[in-house]
Formats: structure tokens, sequence, C-alpha cells
DNA sequence: AATTTGTTGTTGCAAAATGCAAGAACCAAA
DNA sequence: TTTGGTTCTTGCATTTTGCAACAACAAATT
């Protein structure tokens, strides 16, 4: 019933988010502005409602995510990250960087370019702006 | 039958190494000069030998690792980084850095405290090393 | 020559995770 | 009281993973 498979920080990390739809919601709030349920779920790589439940439900015990009634919309929930889930930035970036440089299919968009020129100033400017909203 | 879920770099990129395991073995490769099927096998986390297989299959098919007859061991094969391989090595250490900073059961070694210290500088310099021993 | 050792797989079966489609629960607004 | 939006559940099929045993092959050893 262990939770981790070794004491290796790249093993303990994958066995949180090592699956191929927790960093595509992670990308989702932090570049796409999406924070609820519906709108993961309108993303389009078409995740299935009982997976992204899991998926959120995962990383809000692992506090990577915050969930909360909607200030606006009182039958709402919005998922904020925290700190812990903002520092997964530079890994996002990362793999997109990586992601563009390797396909074809994915023209880099404007971000895409930025992280070309200067990788270190998107992450920072990313980290920046996303400080004001974390939980 | 479509390969991609989507081309968003990110998505593209999970579909290739967004598991568990993928990253272990380039792990293994990048930061503790492992090399052949048999090493990757007796790694602390374990990982079951069809799985084995089957991810270098997949990462050889990526032309992220290549797969040759040893020089030394004629009755063996060794895995080497493609250029495309060694180019997950800011990835692996962004997820190290993270699983570091958020697990106590991970205490940081000495390439933790460096990536700590001075993460381009590590990267940078194990890029460097690496570069000889790509295919 | 026969046996052992090392290395790289394969196979069958059980267990777990994922994917899919339908719909339920809940609340708010019309 | 009906409609629409949002979140979540359920059942079932499919796929992936995990586990254990063992097979194939070559080199080294006896």
């Amino acid at each position: 019933m262990e939770k981790f498979r070794s004491d290796c920080p790249i093993s303990c990390s994958l066995d949180v988010f090592g699956d191929k739809w927790s960093l595509l919601i992670i990308r989702d709030i932090m570049l796409r502005d999406k924070v609820s349920y519906s709108e993961f779920l309108g993303s389009e790589e078409k995740i299935a409602s009982n997976i992204l439940v899991n998926r959120l439900t995962v990383l809000e015990a692992e506090k990577i995510l915050v969930k909360e009634v909607s200030p606006a919309n009182k039958s709402k929930f919005v998922y904020s990250l925290t700190q812990k889930g903002l520092d997964l930035l530079p890994i996002v970036i990362e793999i997109m960087d990586w992601g563009a440089k390797y396909n074809e299919n994915c023209p880099r968009k404007e971000i895409g370019k930025k992280i070309k020129k200067d990788k270190a100033a998107v992450i920072k400017e990313l980290s920046q702006s996303l400080k004001s909203k974390i939980r």
C-alpha cells in the first residue's frame, strides 16, 4: 500500500502526475484561463467525465489545486492553483517547448515563439501573472 | 487510429512519454549511466520486464533512443540517447526539482542541491557531458 | 560436450485503469 | 414546474499494467 515506488524525486513526481491527463488540466488553468469542470471537459482532447473527476480529486488531494465555490455563480465550482501547482509551470513550459520542437503538426503559437526565443522570460512573466491567483 | 489527441505540443509530448515509466528509463540513462535492459530492469522501482520491453520499443520508435550491439559485449545491447532524447533533459531536471521540493521523503543528493542552487548551470553541464554520447 | 551464466525477451493470466454512453443529482433561472 | 447549466455517478467494454514463470540465445565454464 505504499504511495511511492521509491524515494527518487522524479519517480515521486511521476507517481502524482505521470499520466496522459493531469498536466493537460494544469495546462488549461495556466495557459487557457479555464477554471471549471465543464471547461476542462470541453477541451479538444476530450477527456472522459469520470476520468476528469478522478484527476481533479487527486490533484486536490495532492494540494496542487484548490476547489472552491465560484464567487460569481454559487452553483459552480472553480479550481485554483496552489503554490505547489504553480511550481509545475517550468515543467509544463519545457514539455511544450519539446513537443513543439519535435512535432510538425504542432505549430508554435505566440507563446511557443516566445518560449523558443527566451524560455526563462516566459516562465518568469507567466509565473508573475499567475501568482495573484493562487490559493 | 490517430496517434495524437490534438495538435497541442503538451498533449503530443504526453502522448509519447506521459506514463509512469518512460522518463524513469530516460533518467537511468541521463543520470545513472545505465544503458542496458538488465540495468533498467534492476532499478529500484522494479519495472516489469514486459513493460520495459514495450517502453524501450516505443522510445526507439520515437527516435528518442537508439539500440545497438554493445562494442564491449557482442551478446548485449546498449541504448543511447539521440539529440531528441537529450532534449528531454530540462524536463527531467525540472521534474526532479519539483519532486525534491515537495517530498519530505526525497532527500536532495549532490545533484539535487546543485539544481536548487543553479538549475540552468546543471542543465548546461549535464547537456554538455551527455552530448558526446548521443547517436 | 555438457552445463552454467548472463542477457533479452515472451507468454498467460489476473488486476487495475481507461474509455464510453447514459443518465442522475442539484441548483438557479425562466 | 419546467428548463438549462453544472457536476458527478454508474455499468460495461476495452485497454493497459502487473506478476510470475519460462523460453531463446550466446558466451563462458567445467
